[in-house]
DNA sequence: CACTCCGGGATTTTT
DNA sequence: TCCCGGAGTG
């Protein structure tokens, strides 16, 4: 396996005097040093696979090396291993730690349309760039360690007082609840180990290597987290890029690569540079373009691949014409090269860009695929599901209990829930407890205590099953008892309902493979539900293999590769966007041009309008200033100033289509017809 | 007064 | 696409 890799990747596979830093470039081979690495530590050197973690940022990411692992593993020296993301470990931490923070080992995590809501509810308004203001002002505050005393110590303005003082309600919410959110999974083991020695030395003994992907992406948090779990002896391998730190605007800090060598002089520190994605004339663009960064460390990216195809950069009249342009070529490039649609991505700065570009593939049935939208678990009828499981799990969950009594409408209203919430807070217990208590009976009507006692005896039921019976059973006995298919008929349109009764079976088919699947150890439907809030992407499976166009976001894009790309919209005041541009954030938006030009195996394709509609008025737009970082020799300009020059390429686009599909006709229907 | 329908506008997104 | 706000209706 080792023999596979270049020299600078064996060499970060077998340092181990120190701690290391590995600068891979796009298209190095990162995930391949990682992976061997673990195997390497494993069958070389003595490790147990339980004493190794590797840590990443997505579940994708980790699942994809877990998967790789495997192949160079067998599972009798892979088992416990821990590959999973800064979140999933933070919970495992959490979990066996609970007692040590207040929490009881079953806790819930709240994601962040749960955490929105409790501050709304706090603060009784409904105004949305406030509450997000402020969900975010609290996200800092966790990220930098500022407790809500420390906030309303330091806050000097009137907004920061109060928000101060919101962040202690919220604070106190949570743990009222029994819940943490995304940051507290990070911050709290953080808080943990550096008041508690023990704890911290019983973590540090029983993980003895650490590998961090994407580290250019940690937050001031999670590296905290690093440097307590690796202790002075810093057994880690980083692995990251400078050069596509893109998400700096929610909290990753790439100060922590810099961080890094301050913090850890004998930080050994090796430099994959050879790129086995891209064309020379690629590279050679990105590398162009992102010169123009102050860099904290000095890399070039070369390949063994042939210069390739000229890069080609566009002016388009409008946005319109950039899209049905971007279809034209992409047709015309499909049939002279004979790829595949899947060998296409098209890629923007903004997820509205999409639109108009779906509409043209359309037109022209070209199938194409849209990454990101929203998330499976972000769905009304999957969060009505999961509240259920996060009662069952955790009684003291009050938002799920909220939302589980009252889905399906069970005879339990807001003037029941407004009495059991004023009675639970008076006595300092959650809905759930509340509702059993002798007390209640004087706030409420007979009818209205029965009907909530029913649910939660139903629920209680369900707990006493939760951790004995199989969870299919349990759980397809659930649905049906609370009839949620009906509910789905009721108040929806059929093809609506349907729809959603459909994704609620896929959500359980997948809850009820989990529950068996890995080592054929059986899970019950207890240790399945705690899982199910770190899970936000299952949509995994069939997009990669349908051929079909990709349209995505940089940011999305990050990770992955297209043999042709096609980057629309590159002027200023998209990419740059005018937000990084009024804030001194250029040199991000310059890493996510980097990101998109190294996401090319093959060709690429960039092109920008020169009138965009925007606010009602139609705006003249100039080119990105990254067009002009490009160099001279390796692209080719069309359009442009010269109106002719434009007509030309649009009508010779337009001559080129109408011949392939002449072609098309030609070839295709009688392919069709027989 | 509340709800629906239509049009316009849009940073980036994971856990 | 999705979300928000204004206008128009029951």
């Amino acid at each position: 396996m080792l023999h596979q890799l270049n020299t600078q990747q064996r060499e970060a596979v077998k340092y181990l005097d120190g701690p290391l830093l590995v600068l891979a470039g796009a298209g190095s081979g990162k995930t391949s040093v990682i992976t061997q690495k673990i195997i390497y530590l494993i069958q070389q050197c003595g490790y147990q696979a339980r004493e190794i973690a590797a840590i990443t940022f997505t579940n994708k990411a980790a699942k994809e090396m877990q998967e790789r692992v495997s192949q160079g593993l067998d599972k009798e020296n892979s088992k416990g291993l821990t590959i999973a993301t800064f979140h999933s470990l933070g919970m495992q931490i959490m979990r066996q730690e609970a007692a040590h923070l207040g929490y009881k080992a079953q806790f819930s995590i709240l994601d962040a349309a749960d955490s929105y809501k409790i501050l709304a509810d706090i603060l009784a308004t409904t105004d949305k760039a406030l509450l997000r203001r402020l969900q975010w002002q609290i996200s800092q505050w966790k990220n930098a360690f500022i407790s809500p005393d420390q906030a309303s110590a330091n806050a000097t303005e009137e907004g920061l007082v109060a928000a101060a003082k919101l962040y202690q309600r919220y604070q106190q919410t949570l743990k009222a609840y029994q819940a943490v959110d995304f940051d507290d999974l990070i911050k709290l083991p953080v808080e943990l180990f550096e008041q508690n020695r023990e704890v911290l030395n019983k973590w540090q003994n029983k993980l003895k290597y650490l590998l961090i992907d994407e580290y250019q992406d940690t937050n001031q948090c999670q590296y905290r987290l690093v440097k307590l779990l690796t202790g002075p002896e810093a057994r880690f391998t980083a692995v990251g890029d400078d050069d596509q730190a893109i998400y700096g605007w929610r909290g990753a800090d790439v100060e922590n690569l810099n961080q890094l060598t301050q913090d850890y002089p004998r930080l050994k520190v090796i430099k994959l540079e050879q790129n086995y994605r891209s064309t020379a004339r690629i590279l050679k663009a990105a590398n162009h373009v992102i010169a123009n960064n102050p860099k904290l460390f000095e890399k070039k990216l070369w390949s063994e691949h042939g210069i390739g195809d000229v890069i080609q950069i566009s002016a388009a009249q409008d946005e319109e014409h950039e899209a049905e342009s971007v279809v034209m070529k992409l047709m015309a490039h499909k049939f002279e090269n004979r790829t595949q649609y899947g060998d296409y991505a098209i890629l923007y700065r903004g997820n509205h860009q999409a639109r108009v570009l779906e509409q043209h593939l359309r037109n022209h049935k070209i199938p194409y695929t849209i990454s990101g939208g929203q998330s499976f678990f972000d769905k009304a009828e999957i969060k009505d599901i999961v509240s259920y499981l996060r009662l069952i799990y955790n009684e003291d969950d009050d938002p799920a209990f909220i939302r589980a009594a009252t889905t399906p409408k069970k005879g339990i209203g807001n003037t029941t829930l407004e009495r059991l919430g004023d009675y639970a807070k008076q006595h300092q217990l959650s809905l759930f407890a509340a509702a059993f208590e002798g007390g209640l009976q004087s706030e409420l009507g007979g009818r209205q205590l029965e009907d909530l006692l029913t649910f939660c005896r139903f629920i209680q039921r369900i707990q006493e099953r939760a951790s004995k019976d199989p969870a299919a059973e349990v759980l397809q006995q659930m649905l049906e008892a609370i009839q949620y298919e009906a509910f789905l008929y009721d108040s929806e349109e059929p093809r609506q309902a349907e729809i959603k009764w459909k994704n609620v079976s896929e959500f359980i088919q997948w809850l009820c493979r989990k529950a068996t699947d890995e080592d054929g150890q059986e899970r019950d439907l207890l240790s399945l539900t705690q899982m199910v809030a770190l899970m936000s992407m299952l949509e995994d499976k069939n997009d990669s293999e349908l051929d079909s166009v990709k349209l995505s976001t940089l940011h999305a894009a990050k990770g992955l590769e297209y043999g042709h790309v096609f980057l629309v919209g590159v002027e200023e005041g998209i990419l740059p966007h005018r937000e990084s541009i009024e804030h001194d954030k250029v040199e991000e938006e310059r890493r996510l041009m980097y990101v998109g030009i190294t996401r090319a195996k093959k060709s690429l394709n960039i092109s920008w309008c020169q009138k965009r509609k925007r606010a009602g008025e139609v705006e003249i737009c100039e080119a990105s200033r990254f067009l002009a970082e490009m160099p001279a020799d390796d692209v080719r300009h069309f359009g442009g100033n010269a109106t002719q020059n434009q007509e030309e390429s649009k009508a010779s686009g337009k001559a080129r289509l109408a011949q392939i599909k002449a072609m098309l006709s030609r070839t295709l229907i009688p392919i069709l017809n027989s």
